[in-house]
DNA sequence: ACATTAAGTGATT
DNA sequence: AATCACTTAATGT
């Protein structure tokens, strides 16, 4: 663990701290599409991501989901943080997009680095920066785009958490994340494909020019 | 060969 | 942009 820690770590925090880290910290590997949390869950570690990718959802009272955005290496949860001091319930869902290796720390841990490293503090209000920017532009995407923006957006982000522009997914699926229905889905992918910007196969969509 | 699932399309609201 | 109803195409058994 102590590798994955200085490979993705190593150039933000002190060494004491990744010591402390590899000492209390518990590694954890999980396949693509495991639910990491669920809506109303307590959450007693906050996770540090070392690979893969997950994405953030909301959801609605009738159990509709939302994508909110994607999370990559190097990241953690915004929500996990306010979680962890407040001891309030997520109000978010995150499941693996890929599959993914994390570092479990324990919630008694986050205050009293916070006081004690400085790095882990820029590390954490970092965080919540860009969580904050992410959020926002995760509503704009919301207000002002239409479908086929969001659409367009949300092939890009997919592409680029993979780290692949052959996307392995269903219209139903992509439906199913932004919300909308599947025709619609496969009719703005259509005129997409009719612009050359993508190629749509059978369970995978080839992205050609973003 | 048949059933199942994914994707395409016209019409309607 | 959503929904319905239907078609066509790909894939699994």
């Amino acid at each position: 663990m102590l590798e994955e820690l200085e490979k993705n770590y190593g150039y933000l925090f002190e060494d004491e701290l990744l010591d402390e880290i590899n000492n209390v910290g518990v590694f954890k590997e999980v396949p693509e599409g495991y639910k990491l949390i669920e809506i109303g869950d307590y959450i007693k570690s906050m996770p540090l991501l070392v690979s893969g990718a997950i994405k953030i959802l909301r959801e609605d009272e009738k159990g509709d989901e939302l994508i909110l955005y994607f999370l990559e290496k190097g990241d953690t949860c915004a929500m996990t943080l306010a979680c962890c001091m407040g001891q309030t319930k997520s109000e978010i869902r995150a499941i693996t997009e890929t599959d993914a290796k994390l570092i479990m720390i324990p919630v008694e841990k986050m205050g009293e680095w916070m006081s004690k490293y400085k790095s882990w503090q820029n590390f954490i209000l970092q965080s919540y920066h860009t969580r904050m920017l992410e959020l926002l532009e995760a509503i704009d995407t919301l207000a002002f785009l239409k479908m086929d923006g969001r659409l367009l957006k949300h092939l890009r982000d997919k592409a680029m958490v993979n780290h692949n522009d052959l996307i392995q997914v269903t219209h139903q699926e992509i439906a199913h994340d932004l919300h909308t229905s599947r025709v619609v889905v496969s009719r703005l992918l259509k005129t997409l494909e009719n612009d050359g910007k993508i190629k749509l196969n059978r369970n995978s969509i080839k992205i050609l020019d973003l």
